[in-house]
This record gives C-alpha cells, sequence and structure tokens, in this order.
DNA sequence: TTGTTACCTTGATCTGCATCAATAAATGAA
DNA sequence: TTCATTTATTGATGCAGATCAAGGTAACAA
C-alpha cells in the first residue's frame, strides 16, 4: 500500500524530512551529505490517531521508519482477536520483511496518535546498502536486538505463568525509569498489555489489584502504577 | 568462548572450509576469489554429539555457521526447565547476538550429533560485511525470516491452545514433505517438541494419541508419523 | 549381549485462568 | 458540557492442561 493514499504526503518540507534521517539510529551516523543523498529518496507521510498505515493482505515493499508518535503493531486471531506485536517509538522501523522477501503482510499498522513516518522504497533503499555498509550493520543490530526480545517473549510465555509474565514486565518498566521513583506509565491501555502478555484484561486486572492488596504497587491513576516492592516481583517468575 | 576448547580444530582442511562457505547461503553467491578471502578468516571446529559449543554466560564473539550436522539451542529457566529456542541445520547461523552488542549469551548450543561447524570473528566478519556489502542483505534476509517466524510463534503460543499447536505444528511438517506420502518424521525427541510448543511430554502424547484415534495421523516409529486427514488438523486451530 | 539411562505413555488429581456477564469508569467526539 | 463508545473492574463458573506418579520402551555404552 502506498503510503500516500492513506497519509498525506508533504513535498514541500524537504528539511523536514532530512530531519527524520538525520533523527533515527540507523541513518544518525552518517555524514550530512550522505544523509541529504538519502532523504532526497525518502518520502514523509502523516497519519491521525487511529490511522491505517498497512494492513494484513497489503503488498508493501517500503521500510517505514517513525520519525514522530506510535505505531501500534498487531494481528488478527482466527477469531479476529487483537494480538499486539509491538509498539513502534520515535526512531524505530518496520516493514522490513517485505524488503528482503516478497511476501504478504500479515499484520496491522496503526497510528497511536498523531504520527509522521519516513518511507523508504524496497529499490532505493538496497541501493543505499549497498553504497553504504555501515548501514547494514546498523539495521541488523536492530535486527538482532529485536529477535533476542522476541525470544525472550517466547520463552516468557511457556516458562512462566500469567502472574510471573506480568510482574516481569512491571520490573522492567521500573527499571527503566529512575530508580528512586519508580512511578511507572503504561505504554498502551490494560486491554493491549494483556494481549502483549498473553493474557486477557479480566486476568490483568485482578492480577495488578492482587499486587496492589499485597502492597507491591499502588495504582494512582489510570495507567500510573507505583512500585513499592519491585524485589517481590522479581521474585515471582515461577514454574 | 573459543570453538577450539571444545571441538577439534584442523588446520590441515582449507578446501573443506573453503566448501563450508561456498554451502551457505550468505556467502554462496559470491565470486570464487572472494570465498576464499574469507575461508582465509573462518575457523572449522567439529563437536561430537551432545558437545557443547557453547552455554550461557559465555562470552563470544563469534558467527557460528552450522555446515554439517544439527544444532540444538535451548534456555534453562529458572527451574532448570530446558526450553528449546531451535535447532540449526546445515547452513543456518548463530551466535549474531554477540557481533552487535557486547551481550553475555543467555543460551546453551550443543551439537545433536557428529557437527562441523565454521566460525569468524567478529571483527572480522565486520570486515568483509563492509568489503562486500551484499552479504549483509543475505544476512538481514535471514533475520527477517527468523523474525517472522518468531513472531509467529509467540502468535501461536497467545491465540492457539496446546492441541491446536500441536496440531498446526504437524501441518506445517506434512506440507513440507511430498503431498502424496505425508509420512513426516520429528526433528527432535517429543520432550524436545513439547517444549518447542509450549506444552508437556504428557500433553504431547495424549494429544497424538487423541489425534490417532480420531483417525488424523498413525503413530507408526518412535518419531514417525503419517498424516492420514491434513484438513482435520488445519481445522483445530482454535480461540 | 547386558545394563543403564533417557524417553514415552497412560492414569488420577488439582488449579490457574479463560470465559461469560454485568457494572463502573474513563475517554474522545460533538 | 453532554453523550457515546471504549476500557476497566469484579463475580461466578468450567475446563484445558500442568503436575505427580508409575510402568513400559527405546537408545546407547561398555
Amino acid at each position: 500500500m502506498n503510503p500516500n493514499s492513506c497519509g498525506h504526503y508533504d513535498p514541500s518540507a524537504k528539511d523536514m524530512q532530512q530531519l527524520c534521517i538525520s533523527l533515527v539510529p540507523i541513518f544518525n551516523h552518517l555524514q550530512p551529505e550522505e544523509m541529504k543523498e538519502i532523504a532526497a529518496t525518502t518520502k514523509s507521510a502523516r497519519y491521525e490517531r487511529n490511522g491505517q498505515i498497512y494492513g494484513a493482505g497489503d503488498r508493501s515493499a517500503h521500510l517505514y521508519i517513525v520519525h514522530r508518535g506510535r505505531v501500534k503493531l498487531y494481528r488478527l486471531s482466527e477469531s479476529g482477536k487483537e494480538q499486539l506485536i509491538r509498539i513502534l517509538e520515535p526512531g524505530d522501523f518496520m516493514g522490513e520483511l517485505a524488503l528482503f522477501s516478497e511476501t504478504v503482510l500479515d499484520c496491522y499498522a496503526v497510528a497511536m496518535e498523531k504520527t509522521e513516518l519516513c518511507t523508504i522504497q524496497r529499490s532505493d533503499l538496497q541501493e543505499i546498502l549497498m553504497k553504504y555498509p555501515a548501514i547494514s550493520l546498523k539495521i541488523m543490530e536492530e535486527f538482532s536486538r529485536r529477535l533476542e526480545q522476541t525470544e525472550k517473549q517466547v520463552s516468557s510465555l511457556t516458562s512462566a505463568d500469567a502472574e510471573g509474565r506480568i510482574a516481569a514486565y512491571l520490573v522492567q518498566l521500573a527499571k527503566k525509569v529512575d530508580a528512586h521513583v519508580h512511578t511507572i506509565t503504561l505504554p498502551m491501555t490494560k486491554k493491549d498489555l494483556a494481549s502483549y502478555l498473553g493474557t486477557t484484561p479480566e486476568t490483568l486486572s485482578r492480577k495488578l489489584a492482587e499486587f496492589q492488596e499485597r502492597g507491591f504497587i499502588e495504582q494512582t491513576r489510570q495507567r500510573d502504577i507505583r512500585v513499592l516492592n519491585i524485589e517481590a516481583l522479581s521474585a515471582m517468575r515461577t514454574k
């Protein structure tokens, strides 16, 4: 699917496009002229909240790089249930499968808020990669990070129960923020989080209530949680 | 871990090493001289059945390419249970995480049979990739394939029950072999397969027995299964 | 060959959590 | 602001499958 058919292409914002290139990790190590050259091959696209970037069944041959905003990637199961794959933040990219194999996309990409993407066409990117091999190294770095992350997700699904997975997720989030504050904000709805963790909203809700009961956490607002006892949560992975 | 400390390094088999390079998909598209150049930087290592190639906690900076034999990659859960990540066959590679990030390995690699690997050092590979950018494209292709595969595994763990996952696995195997024969051989023990599918050997055994009861399959020898009704199995994914 | 070990199978039990249902609360649009 | 829709919570119920146990079988080493 051409991004222009959903989003808005703004041909006048050349500087902004270059900015996009200079912001994302896979390109921001290049020389200014190199960036300029690449920027010339990219297009920019904007999406409103809930705007669909692509859907299952599309045949895209683009690499999408998130410049601003957030994108939700999900699959639909047989029964129509939404399974969250991951959330992309600025600097992340998607669509790479279509770049290397001639496959049909099997998941949906939707903007979670006002979002701006850079897109690069398959053929253009391949030329760029042949010319600037260092970019490939960056992309592979990102690939391996994501592969590691996804493999760990498989591990946690097979080796921990729902309670353990939820606890581990909170610990992981808490460790990212300031070590003393430990107030975290869930990056998505609890419904989506439940899907991501391989459980249901009901179970997630119950487990969080139980953690609070036991004094491990305190739920302040809708998606804000203060972690009070990170050790107890850490000790929770079972099996 | 240096492969030479576990396996046997055979410095006289230069031709064999070159052969190794010429056999794996990420290198076999190169010109003969290019292959020769790369072969000069690789080492060969042999492992006996059950020989450990590396273990969790090791700090490897090698890319391992399977030349002959099969390698089992697994993680140990908190409780010491083995979780199978994947099985590598000739042409597959592993250890790529260590090539791009300075992380400690968190899984085990063990030869399932007499196995021969090529190893390339991190620094050597990075030089090669900068010199021959086409290799990076091949590696990224493989990365994206694996990422897709792993993401699908996550999907199946969250969206299908054990019965559905087992059925889907059989279908997938059956589709790989000759369409008319439909006799498949499990590539691993049922214990490992259960781990891979996120269930227990007991459940796997029971479900296979049930499938046989219902006439969908026929279990011949230990790991041989004749698929009699692939449609019924396909229709089994639930949720 | 024999012994040893690991693997597989079947039975009985028990529990974690999905599911269905019914409010309540929050969010975004108008 | 108000209304409509999505999201979150809490209760009651049922079942798939994990776990424990024990006997049978295949694989491998000596």
